[in-house]
RNA sequence: CGCGGGGUGGAGCAGUCUGGUAGCUCGUCAGGCUCAUAACCUGAAGGUCGCAGGUUCAAAUCCUGCCUCCGCAA
């Protein structure tokens, strides 16, 4: 079975890992993968993860800016004549000609259990909307984002110390199992696709940095799950007040939430153990992780704080 | 030339604008108090103020160059 396989993000990771072992049905003819990007501060040209693996192995590796413009890539895809093409975090909307290119299916490996959470941050959703287990969900793709008929899931459970990164890990390791189980009855059309109940469908879209603010006017447990959500992508933030200027304080899991309230939701306090913040519903969230203010070292809350009561204490979140 | 903030005893910070004996919260060490302690009290050690030039009677502080850490942007 010929198979290209599709994907950009490190979840891709261990699936195409498995994909290139020489035990397992099917063979990757290629990988499509997004441009090189400049990443970080100097701007340095960056090759997605599935690239250089892909590389490493000898297997043809294509970019394309975009499959929905370029013939000429369309046409590099179906000169494969793949029977299965494979998608996992791939970052590109797949026009219709792609999706009818392989001979058997094309099918999208999806790290939340749809219809819920369709978009590009299923995983935060998951934590921060307080769910108790997850998953990854193998579908058909069509034209709409992640609302294919769905072939098989894998689920497993969220712990209250699981973050973006922890869940994240944990979820591209359920890739090659799920495909170890289906891939050869998907591969022989003996899997019968369900329908995703439309009315059920919710969309979890890319999340950016302004989406991590924290607001204190929310209740302690909520902030408290958004945190771990948020890390290590796109993380949390406070605009803070000190002394008359702006500060951006990043927080960092854990935090936990306590009985006492440093003041009005906003109002800040600091423990033995770190800094207090005053929720909306008048509780307080403990953070004992680490603090990091715009410009400065990433520290543990309790040494953070050490330089902090020295400046004018009129500290609040803004 | 993308924008911006840092580098001050072991840690985190103030002091820099308005040059003039280096300060705070901790930690460490010694002693005291205590049934006891991460609590409290007393004392001590520990700093070429990132590096290199320049200005000045005098530079952490002003000027120039460099190294390096970080926030935003991508």
């Amino acid at each position: 079975m010929r198979i290209v396989f599709m994907g950009t993000g490190d979840i891709a990771l261990p699936t195409l890992s498995w994909l290139l072992r020489e035990d397992t049905p099917g063979q990757v003819e290629a990988v499509f993968t997004q441009p090189d990007k400049p990443v970080g501060r100097k701007q340095e040209l960056t090759a997605p993860a599935p690239k250089r693996l892909a590389e490493a192995q000898q297997v043809p590796v294509l970019q394309p800016i975009s499959l929905r413009k370029s013939l000429h890539d369309l046409e590099a895809l179906e000169a494969i004549h793949p029977d299965l093409i494979i998608v996992i975090a791939y970052g590109q909307i797949l026009p219709q000609r792609v999706l009818d290119c392989p001979s058997v299916a094309c099918v999208n490996l999806h790290a939340s259990l749809l219809p819920k959470y369709r978009g590009a941050s299923p995983i935060q959703a998951a934590i921060r909307e307080g769910d108790l287990i997850t998953g990854i969900t193998l579908m058909h793709v069509v034209p709409q984002v992640d609302a294919g008929p769905m072939l098989s899931t894998i689920e497993i459970p969220i712990s209250d110390t699981d973050t973006g990164g922890t869940l994240h890990d944990k979820l591209a390791q359920l890739g090659p199992a799920l495909l170890e189980r289906d891939l050869e009855p998907l591969a022989q059309s003996s899997i019968k696709a369900i329908d995703q109940e439309e009315s059920e469908a919710t969309y979890a879209p890319k999340l950016g940095r302004d989406d991590g603010k924290l607001d204190l006017h929310e209740p302690a447990e909520q902030l408290e799950r958004m945190i771990r959500a948020y890390d290590p992508w796109p993380g949390t933030y406070l605009d803070l007040e000190v002394s008359g200027k702006t500060r951006k304080l990043k927080v960092f899991p854990p935090t936990s939430i306590v009985a006492d309230s440093p003041g009005a939701p906003g109002e800040l306090g600091a423990s033995a153990s770190g800094l207090v913040l005053a929720c909306g519903d008048g509780r307080g969230l403990l953070c004992h992780g680490d603090l990091q203010f715009e410009g400065r070292r990433r520290l543990p809350a309790v040494e953070c704080l050490r330089g902090l009561d020295q400046q004018a204490l009129a500290i609040r979140a803004i």
